[in-house]
Parts: structure tokens; sequence; C-alpha cells
DNA sequence: CAACGTTGTGTACGATCGTACACATGGGAT
DNA sequence: ATCCCATGTGTACGATCGTACACAACGTTG
């Protein structure tokens, strides 16, 4: 039987659901292929997560910290000496030029809320968090405003295959902030 | 055999999988799922729309369509005399008010264009038809920036649940217009 | 050290899916 | 009138899916 003794199994699941996401997207997703992923058996994925939406609800909330993190990292964007709009601008313009996979998959686990309920308040809680910490250097409202038009900006680019244009993105972030 | 003459049968299939995508939403959408809808056999489904793909690109365009009715029968955008944020916020509100089923359906077939390149050329045309209209009270860059403002401001609603807030929104569209 | 509950494993069932294909039918070109 | 081909129908196959369940192994608690 060779049971394995595997105190992170959960962990390990929730990384290759993530992979699974990125590679072959939600619709790729079941229990199935993470367990292939993971390598770990079917009925282990079941254990550990009794549906798919409580998977999809630990993956996102993971790819939320992680974002979070990169976030946080990027000192510029708390230095109240850099201009805002320049600081947004550029940063997306890194994310997005990174590596495609990673902005797919945060992106459609972020949508995949518009369908799914139980992901809807890791969703909002990811926006928060972000206009949260722009509200450091600026107000709510605008902060607000801020992620709205970073995400119609992304996913410009990404549904329509536009290039992004930093100059365009700069200059409409620095027309919301007051 | 009673085979049935139905020269609108194509058409039909369109309608049935755009009222699957609204109940079920994407993740309900099969061959024969449609047909049932549809009251076709399995096998026209297959012949009309070889893949799934070929069927949401058909039922992407004709929502397009449609959405892009709605907007030309609302006089006031292109009516110089009225105030261009005002109108888009109230249109916005109108909108997000009404069925839910509607928006929900409109943004998932939108938003899928993110995994499925077939989607996205309709997908760019959406987002260009309505840029184009918004450009007869603006400029191109402003135009631009006003679909992506209405993108994230409907997608905070539609994925955090939090209200419309009309406001809000009048104001952020205002300054993005120069 | 014994009982128990959590965690892990293997397998099976019924449902659904995309796809393929053989065949029927009838409109329109010739 | 005849032939051809687009259109319509029915059925079957293999793959995959969620789910359920019986059982094994191990850590923990008493």
């Amino acid at each position: 039987m060779a049971r394995r003794y595997d105190p992170e199994r959960r962990q390990r699941i929730i990384d290759a659901a993530i992979r699974v996401v990125g590679e072959e997207g939600i619709a790729g997703l079941s229990h199935r292929t993470v367990a292939a992923e993971a390598d770990v058996p079917l009925g282990s994925t079941t254990y550990h997560f009794k549906t798919l939406d409580d998977l999809m609800v630990a993956a996102l909330r993971q790819a939320s910290e992680g974002f979070a993190k990169v976030i946080a990292s990027r000192g510029g964007l708390e230095d109240p000496e850099t201009d805002l709009a320049t600081e947004l601008a550029a940063w997306m313009g890194e994310w997005l030029a990174g590596d495609r996979t990673g902005v797919e998959l945060e992106y459609e686990l972020y949508l995949a809320a518009l369908r799914r309920p139980a992901l809807r308040p890791v969703a909002a809680e990811w926006a928060q968090d972000l206009a949260d910490r722009l509200s450091r250097r600026t107000d709510a409202v605008t902060a607000r405003a801020l992620v709205a038009l970073l995400d119609g900006i992304c996913l410009q680019v990404l549904l329509t295959e536009v290039p992004y244009d930093e100059g365009y993105a700069r200059e409409v972030l620095r027309r919301v902030i007051p």
C-alpha cells in the first residue's frame, strides 16, 4: 500500500492546481488532473478539497498572496517622491512583459468569481488589498478608481492582443489622480 | 425519420447557446446541452459548429451586436448637449440594475477570450466598436481609456458584489475626460 | 499500549462529454 | 427530370469526470 507520510500534502495540491490552471486553464482543472500533477492518488485531492470550488478558493487565495508580496516588494509604490502614475504604468509594463502564463493564471482565477460566488470574497479581498495599498499615496476614491482602470487596461491588452502602451497608461492614470 | 426542414436552424442553435451560457455559464456549454435547449438532435449542433469554440465565437458575436444596438438606441450618448460622464454613469447603472443574467452572460463570453484565442478578434471588435462610438464625443485616447474604466468599474461590481455607486462612477469618469 | 480519529489509498459506478460515421432527405443546379 | 451536395438524424465508442466507499496506516490521546 506504501502509504506516504506527507504533512504538506495539502499545500502541494494547491501548488499543483495553480500549475494546472496556468498551463491548461480552469477548463482543464479536475480532481484527476491535479492529482496527477501533484503526484498523489485521486482520493487524496477529494479528501483535502471536497469540491473544485474549494480548491479554486485556495488557489485564488494563494495567487492573491503571491501578488501582494510582489507589490509590496516594489518599494517605489510607497515612496512619496515618485510619480504614482509613472510608477504604476511601469509596474504594469513589467508585469505584462513577464511570464504571460502567470498573468493569465491570476486573471483567470480572479475573473472566475463572476460565475462562482464562493470566489467572490477572495476576489474582493484581492482588489481591496491593492486599493488599501494605493490609499497610502492618495485618497480612497482615487485608489478604487486606479484599481478599476488598471484592471481595464490589463484586460484590453490580454483580451484584444493590443500591445501594452506604457505612455498611454501613464497618461490616463495621471488623469484619474487629482 | 421525420427530417425537419429548418432554414434557420443555425441561428436557433446560437440563440440556444446564449440561453445556456446565461443560465449555466460557459461551464455548462456542450454540444448536448445546446442541442437539448434548441430542440435539435446532437448531430445537428456538431454539424453547424465543428467545435465549441466556433459556437462561442458565433454567440459572442451575436451578443456583441445586441449590445451595440442597445448602445446605439441610447441617443444621449451622441447628443453633444449632454454631459458624457453623467450619461455613461447613468447608462452603466441601468445596465447593471437590469437583468443580471444578461450582464453576466455578456461579460463571461467577453472574458473567455482570455484563454481562447479564437474569441479575441471578436472581443477586440466589441471594445473597438464601443471606443469608436465614444470617439464621436471625445478623442481616441480618451475613448479607449473610458472603455477600460467602464470595464474595470463593472468588474468591481460583478466580482466583489460591491453595490454600484453612480456618483462615484460619474466622478472618476469625469476625471478621465479632458 | 490500546483505542480512536485523521489522513492516505485503491477501485468502482453512473453520468456526461467530444467525436465519428453511416445513412436519410430534399433543394437547387444542370 | 436527374444528380449532387448541403443539411439533418441516429447511434455508438472511448475518454473523462465527480462521487462514493471500503480499507490501510499512522499520530495522538487517554
